[in-house]
DNA sequence: ATATAGAATCTTTTT
DNA sequence: GATTCTATAT
């Protein structure tokens, strides 16, 4: 059989990745230098000249994006489907084996999944069980404070108290918490991975099992893995499978939930006969860009030390726009992407980078105003949304009646007569008898502990469960959402309530919903093996929170986070916001080491650009309500030598007098109100037709009046862009 | 019990 | 700014 195809296209480095001997190998692969490639090659590989079968091979991811590419890169090499081989996240195959060995993992069948919103409202529920004030004890800090702990793997029963009062508070919290998981079954994304983590080191023969039946571990995005996920593959790997860890330390950007960038060193030292691999040649940027990412990751210390190089020619400069405000910084950047399209470009090899989710907004705002089609990837999610995540609580509490946190959700939405004071009074009772509050509200009812009014409403509650459960019984999934859908009210409720704009939209989301159930797709073969289907479509729901809407075929501007960013690459890179303490974030001034993390991210950033790399910053932003002045631009910056930096300025650039209090205007608008329109006055628009002005703000490149639409009603335009013409 | 208004609070990144 | 909690009126 001819596998040269395997290693023919590869570098030297690559290929001695690819066909290493079955030993530990950990890769060190730069930004761009073929990462995934040599993965998937690898997996080739071990397949077609090892002869492993795919069957006894395990590959592990972080994002399901990942774990999706992965997947089908592989059966694009091979040709042919690979099925039986482990793809997914940590989150996904820890999963996957505790629905296989519930008994054993001493979960019930029917377990449900805590995203972290759920997670934070059991943390609450904990916090008063405990008479703990929510002021003093902030529930948010209790909730970090508990999946650290797990990510150390420590439960709370091994945890000593050291006197001090908010270190013992917090171990009850945590044990509290974990009674009421217990209690209600379900299982939060740091248990998901450490209740896996017991199951295979306390059952032995499981552990045999599965070290004998996974010849092979591949681990992307080493550097991210925090202790219990290292210890998980340890644990799988045994003395006998080796483990293929590729990773870049330069690009660990995960410290701040428990990554540990010390397990690349420990690799070498945990397996004596690993061989390193290093990947330097970058077959993804223009060598100004690189020089710039280079640059600016040599200001970190502890480096293990990569020098990453490229055949490609210098390309062009790294953009550098100041802008007036966060709003001229979006209406430059969409001044650019009309100038990409105009060229030919396309929309979806642009992304827009930020630090932080809440930056979207403006430029989502900007976009929409001049008919911009954007995708955001991130912030709110799909499952996430509060219609969806109802929803799913009564799907949820149908398979799953103990589910307290669905129960809670769902008792009174939409309302029915049970008020903060019922919900208490079972709530109180199931915590004295030990009890989920389905069973408690049963014996509540029967005790009489309720007002009749009271009491029949949460009858009511229950009956409305066990008819939806029955109704739902043997129907297809998407008829079982239906069904759920149509019998809880949901869609009447949020009409009546929030109107038609608000409440049509969620009710677009709900029919949804019902699509994305009837699109999935259930697997039995492997991953949810013996699972009913509406379990499966929950966990899938919980654990791939699902991207926020957008058409994915719609040619649009790609929009997301410098986080996930990450693994991905566009030919034109804006990377906005570069501002002291918001990138990086003035919460890495005070502990040590997160700097260095914020120049990582920076140059992840860097590193996602092909060809095309601008950088902005405002010299005013609005940002939580109120604006800031005299922002400093980003040290990162500087840290980029200046030669590779092209300053573009603004055609209007914003003068400021000497009492800093008013721009002057130099744009050809300029007139007595600075934007050549006057209240009251009448105008006219290519696409909304015709207004009147409203109000006006600002001045030059970022100038916008309000108008009010005869037919559309009233918008902030931009008068750069909006092209009015008077009456 | 519920709807509403006003106050308080929190704003980094994600499976 | 937006969400979430709290106090008050219905």
């Amino acid at each position: 059989m001819d596998v040269s195809y395997i290693l023919d296209e590869l570098n030297k480095p690559q290929r001695e990745a690819v066909s290493a001997p079955p030993a530990p190998v950990l890769v060190l692969a730069g930004a761009g230098s073929g990462k995934t490639r040599v993965l998937v090659h690898r997996i080739a590989w071990l397949i077609e000249v090892e002869h492993v079968a795919p069957f006894s091979i395990l590959s592990v991811t972080f994002t399901n994006k990942a774990a999706h590419e992965m997947r089908g890169r592989i059966e694009d090499l091979l040709g042919t489907p690979v099925g039986g081989m482990w793809v997914g996240t940590f989150h996904g195959l820890a999963h996957r084996l505790l629905r296989r060995h519930w008994q054993e993992a001493k979960l019930p069948q029917h377990f449900q999944i805590l995203d972290s919103d759920d997670q934070l409202r059991l943390v609450k529920r904990a916090q008063r069980s405990l008479d703990l004030d929510d002021k003093l004890w902030p529930p948010r800090q209790a909730q970090w404070f508990i999946n650290a702990r797990k990510d150390e793997g420590v439960r709370p029963q091994y945890m000593q108290e050291n006197g001090d009062i908010n270190y013992l508070q917090m171990i009850r919290i945590y044990t509290a918490y974990e009674d009421l998981c217990k209690q209600s079954g379900v299982v939060d994304f740091g248990e998901l991975l450490l209740r896996s983590l017991e199951l295979i080191r306390d059952n032995p023969e499981l552990q045999k099992h599965y070290q004998q039946r996974f010849r092979h571990i591949l681990v992307d995005e080493f550097q991210d893995t925090n202790e219990l996920q290292y210890a998980w593959l340890q644990l799988l790997s045994g003395a006998s499978s080796p483990v293929f860890a590729v990773g870049d330390d330069d690009q660990s950007i995960y410290g701040w939930r428990g990554a540990k960038i010390e397990n690349i060193q420990n690799f070498t030292r945990d397996y004596s006969s690993a061989i390193t691999v290093k990947l330097e040649q970058n077959y993804r940027s223009t060598s100004n860009i690189l020089d710039a990412a280079n640059a600016l990751i040599a200001n970190n210390a502890g480096r293990l030390g990569k020098n990453l190089w490229t055949d490609d020619p210098d390309g062009e400069l790294i953009k550098l726009y100041a802008a007036y405000n966060e709003i001229d910084e979006a209406s430059y950047i969409a001044g650019q992407i009309h100038k990409w399209v105009e060229q030919g470009g396309k929309r979806d090899e642009i992304a827009i980078l930020y630090r932080s989710n809440a930056q979207s907004r403006v430029f989502e705002s900007q976009f929409i105003e001049q008919g911009i089609p954007y995708r955001v990837y991130g912030g709110q999610r799909f499952f996430e949304r509060a219609e969806i995540k109802d929803a799913l609580a009564y799907l949820r509490i149908t398979a799953n009646r103990d589910d307290d946190p669905s129960f809670e959700r769902v008792v009174n939405q939409p309302t029915r007569g049970i008020g903060e004071k019922t919900v208490s009074v079972i709530r109180d009772y199931a915590t004295q008898h030990s009890l989920s509050m389905w069973q408690a509200s049963k014996e509540v009812v029967a005790n009489g502990h309720l007002t009749a009014r009271a009491g029949n409403a949460v009858n009511g509650f229950i009956e409305l469960i066990n008819e939806m459960a029955d109704g739902i019984y043997e129907l297809a999934l998407h008829d079982q959402v239906r069904h759920v859908i149509a019998s809880s009210k949901l869609k009447e409720h949020f009409l009546k309530k929030e109107g038609d704009e608000k409440g049509n939209n969620r009710v677009e989301n709900l029919k949804e919903l019902i699509s994305a159930s009837q699109a999935f797709e259930y697997k039995p073969e492997d991953e949810h093996a013996n699972l009913d289907i509406l379990t499966a479509f929950l966990s899938h729901a919980a654990l791939e929170a699902g991207e926020g809407q957008g058409d994915p075929n719609e040619d649009s501007v790609q929009m997301m986070s410098m986080h996930s960013a990450k693994g991905l690459e566009f030919p034109q890179v804006f990377i906005t916001g570069m501002e002291e303490g918001l990138f990086p974030h003035k919460n890495a001034l005070e502990e040590a080491g997160r700097m260095e993390e914020e120049r990582r991210l920076c140059y992840v950033a860097i590193t996602r650009a092909r060809q095309v790399l601008t950088l902005s910053y405002a010299e005013q932003r609005q940002l939580y309500g109120n604006t800031m002045y005299g922002i400093v631009p980003s040290k990162f910056i500087h840290e980029i030598p200046g030669s590779l930096i092209d300053e573009v300025r603004s055609q209007q650039v914003p003068t400021w007098n000497t009492f800093g209090s008013k721009r002057q205007n130099q744009s050809s608008y300029q007139s007595s109100n600075e934007t050549g329109f006057s209240i009251g006055q009448r105008i006219s628009h290519a696409t909304f037709g015709e207004g009147v002005i409203l109000d006006t703000e600002g001045a030059g490149s970022s100038a916008r009046v309000q108008v009010n639409f005869d037919y559309e009603g009233s918008k902030w335009l931009v008068l750069a862009y909006a092209n009015l013409s008077a009456i």
